[in-house]
DNA sequence: TTTTATTTACGTTACGTTTCGTAATTAAAT
DNA sequence: ATTTAATTACGAAACGTAACGTAAATAAAA
């Protein structure tokens, strides 16, 4: 089978136009909030045409997902030290970034999007999940380090320190603040056996 | 099978919101011409919703052709005495009304309506073929008075006089005015047998 | 008779595509 | 090397429909 050259007749595709658009969805999201993030909204604010923007993406809700990730802040340092340090470090960090305006969006961003999208899979695991495994590879330290006994169910216990944080997200029936990630590091520490009780 | 009754269940029909929809839509043809009537254009001077108007008619063309038709003139009084002049009074009448805008929006609209429409055979009928129709009846009612004699073919004497009106009206190629109305009857009595040859 | 439920039309907004004229590129012709 | 042709993307405007909340009617229930 020959090896087929990249299309590159005709007028190439514009990065500008792309880039218009995506920081137009970040606007609209910020000022607006994610209902309002339309098609006809986004060619409105960036001045791209319609079937410029259906070119680049599929709809309205895989624009705000690639909007979400291009607009994402840079990686917090990982804190160093005992687990707890490092586990309550990483769990403040997400809980303040999903406490702002683009936390709440990425929320319903995510609540809204077609499940079995390879942009949805994309967005989840960029935004949402990267912080589980994050969690992940700090539980794998703490053990070989000897600081805490292997887990039974490592997949449970993630499950339980991050879908809290996702739960006050997108429910918001209590707040999600500092001494809530405080709480639940503490129960996820206890879940661990590397509780305040083993001193 | 039983008598259906009409279906007066439910919010009725706004005859308001049709008028306003017509009334728009003739002020478009005659202010931006035939090419700018869009049901775009039509809903936001009117204020009638686009599914509003799609329940009245199916596309542009057609409201175009019902505003053509709701705005007709009263039919002018037809004159009598010879043929001469109640064919001349007649086809004046016809030039006269085609030479204003509406006449050249009617021409336009009828060049691209759809053929197989039973809008468009209405509206030819209504606009295009009823001068055609008076113009046959003052033949037959000359015919009778003993005026002339029967045309070999009548078909094709009345599309000699009645086309080139609709012909200088679409190509637009030499004026459409009185002189031509004049020098039309002219020619036309002639074919008739009823020319001023024969005194 | 009055109130509530149901049905159908309304306008707004958004959707996603099509058409059109123009722009920006590469390929072919000179 | 330059010019012309062909290809592909662009934005504006229009198309025609869907979803939604509201309005205006009639039918049913109380």
């Amino acid at each position: 089978m020959s090896q087929d050259k990249p299309n590159t007749r005709g007028r190439p595709p514009s990065k500008a136009a792309r880039s218009k658009a995506l920081k137009a969805a970040v606007e609209i999201l910020m000022d607006l909030g994610f209902g309002r993030l339309t098609i006809d909204a986004v060619a409105a604010r960036s001045g791209v045409g319609k079937p410029t923007i259906y070119r680049n993406w599929a709809n309205a809700s895989e624009l705000a997902m690639a909007a979400l990730m291009e607009s994402q802040p840079t990686e917090p340092v990982q804190a160093t030290g005992a687990l707890s340090e490092r586990l309550e470090h990483q769990v403040m960090s997400i809980v303040t970034a999903f406490a702002t305006t683009r936390g709440r969006q990425i929320g319903l961003a995510l609540a809204a999007a077609d499940r079995d999208s390879e942009m949805t899979r994309a967005f989840r695991n960029r935004v949402i999940l990267s912080g589980r495994e994050i969690g992940r590879a700090t539980i794998s330290q703490a053990v070989k380090a000897g600081e805490i006994a292997a887990p039974r169910d490592t997949e449970v216990v993630l499950d339980m320190i991050y879908a809290p944080i996702f739960y006050r997200l997108l429910v918001g029936h209590l707040p999600l603040d500092r001494d809530f990630a405080a709480a639940l590091v503490a129960q996820g520490l206890a879940l661990l056996g590397a509780g305040d009780q083993r001193g």
